[in-house]
DNA sequence: ATATTTGCAAAAGGTTTGCAAGACG
DNA sequence: CGTCTTGCAAACCTTTTGCAAATAT
């Protein structure tokens, strides 16, 4: 459990039930959750939420980097509460959505083909890896 | 100039002149194109066409692999015509909208990083590099 | 001749906005 | 108390679908 309070006034959020649900229902997760599965999560600890709050809480929190959008292949939003604050990209489990942290860092060997191949300048870079975790693999393998 | 009716033989579809206006537009440019700008460039060329027509031929591309799909930051899909049919990833320059190909596959290292780190087994990933393309690099620094 | 392709209009569905009422500090 | 938050309803906007008419082979 972390200290959400501190975490909002950070953000220089109030501290308000909405925020702090959401801030615990994606914490106590750790895949990536839609707007609306998360505000079906709230709704069940809150009463009487609104999707648009949702979405405006997720971006703040996004805004501040707390939270991650990520951008699926189905072209929906999905959040991930990230404690993380340095550079790492993620990996997607596809049969239970877990999100892991991946530290490897490839910025540097991506610099050099960019400089080399097309002469251009690297500004960004992003990187989904997509597979199936330990657990999933596992399961997979017994049936 | 390639052979489009070929290509699109090759896709089992036949041969409209919206299909190869659309191959047409696309192969002239080497940027990413939304299906709107896709549409207003065939409408130029091919009188009456309509956005959905754009969508569904846009998705038969995607689907023989003649054009990729690119999700972008604001959630438009963007549509790029890519005769190379090997696995490799982009360079998206941020102020001309550019597709570079880039050919370095780091598949080897992140397989590696997630069989150790999280003991699972990557099956996909996806890359993009931004930054600036040779041309807009240049031209920041005369400015 | 026959299956495919297309335009049009309308639907779909996730996300955003406007605004008045309510809550935090 | 003043400002930030929120619920509600409605708007938005890209993408998809249904269907009859047109077209490719």
């Amino acid at each position: 459990m972390q200290d959400f309070e501190e975490l909002l006034r950070g953000l220089k959020l109030k501290v308000t039930p909405r925020r702090r649900a959401i801030l615990e229902v994606m914490a106590a997760e750790s895949t990536f959750l839609s707007p609306e599965e998360i505000w079906r999560k709230v709704s069940g600890r809150v009463g009487n939420v609104g999707l648009p709050t949702v979405y405006r809480i997720l971006d703040e929190l996004a805004a501040g980097g707390v939270a991650t959008r990520i951008l699926n292949e189905d072209r929906q939003l999905y959040y991930y509460f990230c404690a993380n604050r340095s550079h790492h990209h993620h990996f997607v489990c596809l049969s239970c959505r877990k999100v892991e942290d991946i530290g490897l860092c490839l910025k540097e060997a991506l610099e050099a083909e960019v400089a080399q191949r097309i002469n251009g300048a690297l500004i960004s870079h992003t990187l989904q890896l997509q597979g199936l975790c330990c657990e999933c693999r596992e399961k997979g393998r017994k049936e």
